[in-house]
DNA sequence: GCCGAGTGGAACATCGATGTTCCATAACGG
DNA sequence: CCGTTATGGAACATCGATGTTCCACTCGGC
């Protein structure tokens, strides 16, 4: 990787943030679209990525590094896996419209570096073992059935900011709420 | 309504079901594939739904009717409201790709009919509340949030078993299960 | 302040999806 | 069995998104 200039940074961040945060509302938004959102003329969109696909790739590695951080950030091995668990989602909320693209926009990039094989995701089902392991989850509820409820709760915990105004920390609340009681042994 | 020519109604509902199917797979799914899928020429579609807006809200009163039916079904008045939500949620299992479709491509149809102002919503947030009153649903779960939540529960199980493999039945089970927990008080 | 990196916009070519028209043919039903 | 009804496919026009090229402008950093 190059040393890019400083305002050749600042400038595909611009793009890249805009083309998320736009994506997440209509996937289907065109390239212009972007462009304008992120306050740049289309022929710049362009120059930093040649193709559309460009773009989702450059957007599918962004949001992946994000989920890393974020995952670290949450010292999963640490205490109780419920309580890990509890202390990713918070993470994970913050992740915002990039949580949102992942989860409703599998068609948009390939993902094909990510989906099963990620590092994060790998901790995150290790540690649903360890919680089955030592009682604090409940046995019942397969890894990926654990995994794919997290997700569905964060992501209806975004909507539901969106639909009924709820601030977000009541939305969280009550996402860590349910999740708490519904891997509880 | 002018009742339809047995053939014509029978063309109808195989050009509206395969749509659902294809577009709940991939929501830009061009006319020709819509066409290809329900076994007619494209030209045959643009007779039913001259613009693919149409062929939208056809889909959406399809779908609005099949939710309808199973909310019907449901009986939700019956029983305690816990136990009501649960046998709505195995009627709403049932719709399959339609329900995929509604869950994550608000943006196909405009969906104006419906969205909180449907009988089967309003029925829906009446069941919370009922639970909420009896002492059946734990009374910090907001009636949205119960929905939205029973909602994602769903799309969830449907994810599952198409990326595990996981046979519907254990899907639908793995769902009722965590819905019970979650709203127990 | 100057010079080059970085940008914006116009103009153009292309492509796929959409929508329309027309006609020959298939099938449905009395 | 025959006529109405419904269909399929080709040909065509249109439109928006995409991608490319070129040139003038501007802004940042030395």
């Amino acid at each position: 990787m190059a040393a890019e200039s400083g305002t050749r940074a600042r400038t595909r961040r611009a793009i890249v943030d805009a083309a998320v945060a736009l994506l997440a509302g209509d996937p289907t938004a065109s390239l212009g679209d972007v462009a304008t959102a992120a306050g740049v003329g289309r022929t710049t969109v362009h120059r930093y990525f040649p193709e559309r696909s460009d773009l989702l790739a450059a957007i599918s590695a962004d949001v992946l590094d994000k989920v890393e951080a974020a995952t670290e950030r949450a010292r999963l091995d640490d205490g109780p896996a419920a309580k890990a668990l509890e202390r990713l989602c918070q993470e994970y909320f913050e992740l915002g419209d990039g949580l949102t693209l992942m989860f409703d926009t599998p068609q948009l990039a390939d993902w094909s570096d990510w989906d099963e094989e990620t590092p994060a995701d790998l901790h995150f089902l290790r540690t649903v073992r360890r919680g089955h392991a030592e009682g604090s989850i409940d046995p019942e509820l397969h890894e990926e059935w654990v995994r794919n409820l997290v997700w569905a709760l964060l992501y209806t915990a975004w909507e539901h900011t969106r639909t009924t105004g709820t601030p977000k920390h009541s939305a969280l609340t009550l996402c860590l709420h349910t999740l708490r009681k519904a891997i509880a042994p």
